[in-house]
DNA sequence: ACAATATATGAACATATATTAATATAATAA
DNA sequence: TTATTATATTAATATATGTTCATATATTGT
């Protein structure tokens, strides 16, 4: 049978994670696994948006927008700033946007 | 500079991201956001295992798993060696491991 | 050839999720 | 107050995708 197990326990963390250290890492790469919410994160990582701003920069729906907003907004991904009726959204994770860019400039090196 | 279209081309890349690096970006994290996946990177970051082991150690149906090791060698993400009828898979792909690991232990410091 | 073992495949099913349409809320201005 | 603007919410729909079941393929050993 298997004549490493027994083994890898306690200081070394072996081979298996625990369940919120997944739910954590899966929330995170989920977040960036999809075109609208990475567009969305990249043209926030140039600067303050409002919602409608960025609706019409990227072509999509007022609405399509906040979803995506409130499930990044939900993650602490991003924040926003009340002026009047606007609201101006900006990133809120350094460690995810260093992700982000990481893989941008990964794939546009192919 | 940056008055609408038609300027930010070439040596700035604006706030857009071309279909293509979109497509690229999206789908590494797409295969690093479910749980299954992510426990068998994680497990192949530990070392090389056949798909019966990786089926065992994790607690998966050996189909899941074939699905999954699929998937992730479309992306060029695992490779395999053979050695009689039995594949031990192993990680291709370092950029990838390295996302995972960062977020790993980002998800760990809480 | 046959059996045994390891892995892969295809279809079905269930669930998750992105988008849209319609509507609601909230803040401001007149 | 009413109208206007900006954003959010709810429900419906369509699509994507992970898992399972049944079966197929492939390699090795007898």
């Amino acid at each position: 049978m298997n004549e490493k197990e027994g083994l890898n326990t306690i200081e070394d963390r072996g081979e298996f994670l625990d369940e919120e250290t997944l739910f954590i890492v899966s929330q995170t790469f989920k977040a960036l696994s999809e075109p609208t919410r990475i567009k969305i994160l990249y043209l926030l990582s140039k600067g303050e948006y409002s919602v409608n701003e960025i609706a019409e920069k990227l072509s999509l729906q007022q609405t399509t927008v906040s979803h995506q907003l409130r499930f990044l907004k939900n993650l602490r991904l991003v924040k926003f700033r009340r002026e009047k009726t606007t609201l101006f959204y900006s990133c809120d994770d350094e460690h995810v946007m260093d992700l982000l860019k990481q893989t941008i400039d990964h794939a546009r090196h192919h």
